[in-house]
DNA sequence: ACTTGTCCTGTCATGCCGTCAGCTTACCGA
DNA sequence: TCGGTAAGCTGACGGCATGACAGGACAAGT
């Protein structure tokens, strides 16, 4: 189902190759990290890999290609996302501990990905399905599973029926992802990381429980 | 104060100039709107503005320059959105006006000014001072205005002291512009607007009171 | 050594960028 | 009415990124 690796023009690209490649999107990330998206340019990256610009074009079909692809294994990992929700209880002092730790996760996953999740928002932001669909998938892992949480408590009668729980579960999602891309705004702003989380999940626990939480 | 407005090289413009400078920022912005800001070319806002490249050079140092233009225009308008904070009351059925009216003010001008905002929270991810001025500018009208309203809340008792005043401010924020700036996507989620809102208002209620709203 | 298929690069046409000199247009005072 | 002056615009140009191709370099098997 993977398939294997190809070029653009159909051939299946051996181990050499292979390592062109990665060495290419390694290239493509760092640049992303330290120059505006809109100035990266082919040859730049080509050049920081040691090759040409006509060896990426052997790879990809444009820059925009390229970071789809980093979009994508990023997205495989952050499917792992979920586990900071499922099976976590949403019930007393527990709750709290949930909330912190989803927080948490969530705030290194962005930092650690920042730079390629800042294009895929952009993208996203301006229509484009394919970064729309990797938006999704690594969002839809945790607001699934939030969404899930929602209607059992609603079930057990502890949550308000009016509320919807997608509608929830998504803003809060955005939320987090917000704040996350903004980490550094923040900070400027005069408030620090240490009373940021903890107001972060804080907010989480009122929007999933509907009530403050036990410490 | 204002200042005229200038060309590149100096000289001050006239009316005919200051048209021709307004007909390239409106072109520019509907090209915002309608393809990805990495796509938008010089030649092409020129030639949607019936000019040359060379005009557009007069006026503007490059692309950015003019974003930054239209940007801050709609930044005078953004801190008319104080106003749907300051003076209003967050006690009981009050409060839970307030909160509808402020997520509809707020979610109202990120629907009109969309494209051009989409580009300011790039820049301002991407660490550019310059458009980080510019989103604090629209975002601190209103988080200043909240953060206000929580110290006076808690001032009064009715609000924890441990919470950041700033922080919870900012997130709500953050909520706010994130969910705003990808309202289409909510709808592919299966949310629908009408319950987004309410949704918001709750998550901004909570958050401010740390209450449930009285409707 | 020879063949085969993969992999890389030199080169080229194309098109946009950003600048300049120089032409046209509008305004103003005499 | 008539220059003079500054504003306004554009054609043209060097420079650079893009993207396509053909051919050379390289590794692996025979």
């Amino acid at each position: 189902m993977t398939g294997q690796v190809r070029t653009v023009d159909g051939r299946v690209a051996g181990r050499r190759g292979q390592a062109t490649r990665q060495k290419l999107l390694d290239c493509l990330g760092e640049m992303l990290s330290s120059s505006p998206y809109r100035d990266v340019k082919v040859i730049d990256v080509a050049r920081k890999a040691g090759t040409s610009p006509a060896t990426f074009y052997q790879y990809f079909p444009d820059v925009e290609g390229a970071v789809l692809e980093i979009a994508e294994e990023m997205a495989k990992e952050g499917a792992g996302l979920t586990e900071l929700v499922s099976g976590r209880s949403w019930v007393g002092k527990a709750a709290w501990q949930t909330s912190e730790e989803l927080v948490d996760g969530f705030l290194d996953f962005w930092r650690r990905h920042d730079a390629i999740l800042r294009v895929v928002d952009l993208g996203a932001a301006e229509g484009d399905k394919r970064f729309y669909k990797i938006r999704m998938k690594i969002l839809n892992s945790v607001t699934n599973s939030l969404t899930d949480a929602v209607k059992e408590l609603q079930a057990k009668g502890k949550v308000d029926k009016e509320v919807s729980a997608a509608a929830m579960a998504g803003s809060l999602v955005a939320m987090l992802a917000a704040v996350a891309g903004h980490q550094k705004g923040f900070t400027t702003w005069g408030v620090k990381q240490a009373e940021l989380k903890p107001n972060l999940a804080l907010l989480v626990h009122l929007g999933i429980t509907g009530k403050k939480p036990v410490r």
